[in-house]
DNA sequence: GGCATACTGCCAGTCACTGGCACTTTGTGG
DNA sequence: CCACAAAGTGCCAGTGACTGGCAGTATGCC
C-alpha cells in the first residue's frame, strides 16, 4: 500500500530517511529474488529477514505482510497512478483522461522498475494468494481513484453511476492489459519495456466500445 | 468457492451427503452469527468450532478459511451464476445475456439467501481482510466466466481483446449494482428483497454506454 | 556533548492452518 | 444380520505469520 518517493529526489534527504528508503528497497528486492528462486510459500519470513538482515519486528514496521512486500513493485504502479490521477486537471472524456494518466505514471517510474515488475507478476501468476492480495490491491485503488474523481468533477458516485463504472472499466483496461503484456515475456528470459506496457494498455482503453457490441451474431473472428 | 446444490434435491439424497450438507451449513450460519455478533477478528476459529460443535479439522474439510466461511453466501451466488452462464445459450449481445443470467441466479437461490447475502455484506464492509478476499473471489469468477464464454462463442480471449473486457464489465456492473442495494439497507434493520438487488444490478448494467462518455463538460449533474 | 525522538531487536505469545493416525459411522454385499 | 470397505471425524503435535511490550541504540537538534 506504501510506496517509494519518486526517483529524483531520493539523494537528498535526511540520512535517517535514506536508510529507512534503502532498507525498503533491499526487503523488497531480497523478497523478489528469493520468492522467485524458492517459491513463495517456502520462503519463510524468517529467511527472508536473515537474508535482508533486519528483525521480523522491523519487516513489519516496513511491509504489513509477506505478500505486500512480493508485490512492492505494483504498488509503486498504484501509487504513481493515483498521485497523477490527483494531479492533473480532467478534460475531454474521463475514460480517454484515466488512460492518459496511466501512461504518465509508468512513464514516471524508475528506470529498473519495469524489469521488478515484470518478475512480479510472474511470481503472482504461480500463486493463489499473491493473486489474491493482488486483487485486493486493485480494488482498494479503484476505490481511491473513485474518490478523487468524485471530487475533481463534482459528482456523487452515489447517485451517478457512471462515475463509479468508468472507474471500474479503467482499472478493468489496465489489468487486462498488463496481463497481456505478461504474457508476451512469459517463459522468455527477455526484459519488458514500458512502452510496450503502455501500449498494451492503451489498446485494452479503446476497445471499450466494440466490447459493449460484442455478440455472436456480429462475431468476425479476428476481432 | 463450493455451494451448496440447488434446494429442490435437499431431501433426495443418502443420508451421508444431508449429514455433510447440514454440517456445512451448520458451520456458515454460525460463523455468519458470531462474526457478526462478536466480530470477525474477535472470534478465533476454535469459538466457531466449538459453538458448530465439529473439530478444527473438519471445519478445513469444509471450508479452506476463516474468510471462506464468512462469505458462503456470496461463494453461493458465484456459483449460480457461473453455472447460469454455462447452461444458457448465448443469443444478442453478450452483455445484455450476462445481466440476465446474472437476474436468473438470483431467482434460483434458496429463500434465506438474501437475508444471509445482506448480512454477509454487511461484515465484508468492516473488515478490511474480508474485502480482499472478497476481490479474490470475483477475480476467480471472472477467470471463470471468461474460459465458458470462450467456449461458447468460439473466440480465444488472447486474440480478441473485447471477450475478457465484456466479462470485466459485467462483474463491474454486478460489484456495483450490489454495493448499491446494499447501501440501500445500511444501518436499517430491514431485510433486502431479491428483485430489489436484480434492479440495481440490471441499471449498472445498462448504464454502461453511457458510462464511456462521461466527461466534465457533457456533465449533467443527474446522471 | 546532551537530550528527545525515532528506529531496531529480542522475547514470549496468539492464532490460522496442516499432516498423520486412530476411531467411528455409513453404505454394501454376503 | 453381519462383516467389510470407504468415507468422515477427532485428537495431537506441529509450523509459520503476525503482534505487544520493553530495553537498547542511533539520529537530529540544540
Amino acid at each position: 500500500m506504501i510506496a517509494e518517493p519518486s526517483r529524483n529526489t531520493e539523494s537528498a534527504l535526511p540520512l535517517r530517511e535514506r536508510k529507512k528508503l534503502r532498507t525498503r528497497r533491499v526487503l523488497a528486492d531480497t523478497a523478489l529474488r528469493m520468492f522467485l528462486e524458492g517459491g513463495f510459500d517456502r520462503t519463510t519470513l524468517d529467511d527472508l529477514v536473515d537474508t535482508a538482515e533486519v528483525s521480523v519486528r522491523t519487516f513489519f514496521r516496513y511491509y504489513s505482510s509477506k505478500e505486500e512486500v512480493a508485490v512492492a513493485a505494483e504498488g509503486e504502479l498504484w501509487e504513481a497512478y493515483a498521485a497523477e490521477v490527483e494531479r492533473l486537471r480532467v478534460t475531454g472524456p474521463v475514460l480517454s483522461h484515466l488512460r492518459d494518466c496511466y501512461a504518465d505514471a509508468v512513464r514516471g517510474l524508475s528506470e529498473d522498475w519495469t524489469e521488478r515488475y515484470l518478475a512480479t507478476r510472474k511470481l503472482v501468476a504461480h500463486n493463489p494468494a499473491l493473486g489474491v492480495h493482488h486483487a485486493g490491491a486493485v480494488q482498494d485503488l479503484q476505490v481511491r481513484m473513485t474518490a478523487l474523481l468524485e471530487d475533481k468533477l463534482g459528482i456523487d458516485s452515489r447517485e451517478d453511476v457512471r462515475l463509479r463504472l468508468v472507474s471500474e472499466m479503467a482499472l478493468a483496461a489496465v489489468r487486462y492489459g498488463s496481463m497481456n503484456w505478461v504474457r508476451t515475456y512469459r517463459h522468455s528470459g527477455r526484459t519488458g519495456d514500458a512502452e510496450t506496457l503502455i501500449a498494451e494498455v492503451t489498446a485494452a482503453f479503446d476497445a471499450f466500445p466494440g466490447a459493449l457490441e460484442l455478440s455472436p451474431d456480429t462475431l468476425t473472428r479476428s476481432g
